[in-house]
RNA sequence: GCGACUGUGGUGAAGCGGUUAACACAGCGGGUUGUGGUCCCGUCAUGCGUGGGUUCGAAUCCCAUCAGUCGCCCCA
């Protein structure tokens, strides 16, 4: 048995809990569809170059990629994100042709990433993204963060926080991180020895530290807000004001900086504050990127998305008490209470789910008490009853559940009956 | 990659070196020869994640391995 368990951090979504899914994909569909976005579909597998772009310093890209080599020579990687493949495809496809720029794109699909799974994470997760592409507007940053808010208010969760801060562009960004390492350098003894990677990777990422955060250095340290050039505080101004004036709720964090190297100017996280969520209680999170597009070979265009993890927002979901989906039942379910009635219980099915009745039948012929059980567990809003009797005089027996009427009708006006029975149906 | 805890039927769990592997729920059959949800009776793990080892004897001890959970790291 155990070869066949599943590779750890994967998991079967099973049909007691596709109906959320289903919800959730919907909602994200038509909530999205509504500001304009269409869906973009990119392959599962990339090659590694367009993951892997040179100096890149995060975790994500440097140690948790699915790699290996296809056949002959080409490294190919199982996506881990979503935003390089688009912009990859945006460019391959000169998308930045369009006469209606930005692009407004989302995707949903599994990313791969190897890590250590926990609550809320896992190897192989689903991901819904959008990415605006070709417009660089601060209120295009505004309208992503906005429509992030919306959709998770939307769903009801209320313990969400939204947190904001800007990286600048590469100048604010490469003289700010200089005199973080300046700030740091003298205290380098007393800090962890992940500040110490960080301190060579990607400094930004000291700020964010749990070990050292109440050293007194990290008060001390410069901000970013200090180092931005015009351009790029101009633009994050614009930003916020955009945001009170739709009233989106956000705190600016100084000390926020995303994993991906890609991104500059806007970056934010809507994170929920439940205390069921663990520790990974980041929902949906994303940013501005400059120099992607660029990249791919592709003009010099800015894109802004983000990503929500869509387990998380149904672990938040349920955090919150707060169903999303809900089992409707069945239209109606056969009782075959004979063996010389299972033919015609079986035609009765066939024939009523051509007219569009959900139904389902027993083929075990178990006892009329357990095909009765199984009309509860089913939650059918009918049982009909196909037994010697009704054989014998071509009628049937049908009982409404919920109101517990009993009725015994001619066989061939079952479907009037069924449409009397159940007004709503579709 | 690091640390801690856990792994017994469809589910929840007791057992912690010698038991026919408790108990509860669910399932199935019956009491009620055609009306469920209550009640009663019966039945339901040749096996205790997997592979080794120790032992006369292992679900119980040891080792390895796989997986889960929580945290760190990182991230959605």
């Amino acid at each position: 048995m155990t070869n066949y368990q599943m590779p750890r951090g994967t998991q079967d979504i099973l049909p007691n809990e596709i109906e959320k899914w289903h919800a959730l994909e919907e909602y994200l569909q038509k909530f999205t569809t509504l500001y304009h976005y269409k869906e973009i579909r990119t392959p599962i597998f990339e090659h590694t170059e367009v993951f892997k772009r040179g100096n890149d310093s995060s975790d994500m890209v440097n140690k948790e990629m699915y790699t290996f080599m296809d056949n002959g020579a080409r490294s190919l990687t199982l996506r881990p994100e979503g935003t390089a493949g688009v912009c990859r495809s945006f460019v391959e496809n000169k998308l930045y042709g369009s006469p209606d720029l930005p692009v407004k794109l989302y995707y949903m699909g599994p990313m791969m990433r190897y890590e250590r799974p926990q609550k809320g994470r896992q190897r192989i997760f689903n991901q819904f993204g959008v990415e605006v592409l070709g417009v660089k507007n601060p209120y295009l940053d505004v309208e992503t963060i906005a429509l992030g808010y919306s959709i998770l208010s939307g769903l009801g969760l209320k313990d969400l926080v939204v947190q904001l801060n800007t990286l600048g562009d590469d100048e604010s960004r490469n003289n700010y991180r200089e005199a973080l390492k300046k700030h740091f350098h003298g205290y380098l003894d007393e800090l962890c020895v992940d500040c110490h990677r960080r301190y060579e990777q990607n400094p930004l990422r000291i700020l964010d530290c749990k070990v050292d955060h109440d050293h007194p250095a990290m008060k001390s340290a410069p901000k970013i807000s200090d180092y931005l050039n015009e351009e790029s505080r101009d633009y994050f101004e614009k930003v916020k004001a955009g945001l009170d004036a739709l009233e989106i709720p956000y705190t600016v964090e100084d000390r926020l900086v995303r994993g991906l190297d890609y991104y500059t100017h806007t970056v934010f996280e809507i994170v929920s504050v439940n205390e069921d969520m663990g520790a990974q209680a980041t929902l949906l999170a994303g940013g501005r990127y400059d120099g992607l597009i660029e990249y791919f070979g592709g003009p010099e265009m800015s894109g802004i998305g983000w990503a929500l993890g869509m387990e998380r927002i149904l672990l938040a979901l349920e955090a919150e008490n707060i169903e999303i989906a809900k089992d409707e039942g069945i239209d109606a379910y056969v009782l075959c209470l004979c063996k010389e009635a299972q033919l015609e219980a079986f035609k009765l099915t066939t024939m009523l789910r051509s007219h569009g009745f959900i139904c389902d039948t027993d083929y075990q012929q178990r006892s009329f008490k357990a095909q009765f059980k199984s009309v509860e567990r089913m939650k059918a809003k009918i049982a009909i009853l196909v037994g010697e009797d009704e054989l014998a005089s071509h009628t049937l027996s049908l009982k409404k559940i919920d109101t517990q009427e009993q009725f015994k009708i001619p066989a061939d006006e079952i479907i009037t009956k069924m449409d009397e029975l159940l007004e709503e149906r579709f």
